[in-house]
DNA sequence: AAAATGACGGTGT
DNA sequence: TACACCGCCATTT
């Protein structure tokens, strides 16, 4: 039925599946792109509630200062496991925003 | 409609 | 770097 939940967690999930591989956007840049600059907590919010379906690399998503948060898939080491897989760069144990991180959307 | 919740972000100590 | 507090928002109950 391909319900749009509403405006903003379509955005979002839009925008994590154009996540490129081996990088990364953060919740606080994911939620401004979708609109609403402040709304990070609700675009984690929604990674949380929906599954991290092949649809939606909700794993490519990190905090503003590049630690990994929650994740349904089974926890934060399998998330970095698989950015580490798909080549992000870590910094210990955030992720290196100034290489992973995504600056031009396109 | 109102209250509660949460995978955040920023700032201060 | 680590921890605590506040402010912001969308979703769900």
């Amino acid at each position: 039925m391909v319900k749009r939940i509403s405006k903003f967690a379509d955005r979002v999930y839009e925008l994590t599946r154009r996540i490129p591989r081996g990088k990364v956007m953060t919740y606080g840049q994911l939620a401004k792109l979708a609109g609403n600059p402040k709304a990070a907590r609700a675009v984690g919010l929604l990674m949380k509630q929906n599954p991290d379906a092949p649809n939606t690399p909700c794993h490519r998503v990190v905090a503003a200062d590049g630690s990994l948060t929650g994740y349904s898939g089974g926890g934060v080491s399998v998330k970095e496991s698989m950015l580490k897989d798909e080549g992000v760069i870590f910094n210990g144990e955030k992720v290196d925003l100034g290489i992973s991180r995504i600056s031009g959307v396109t």
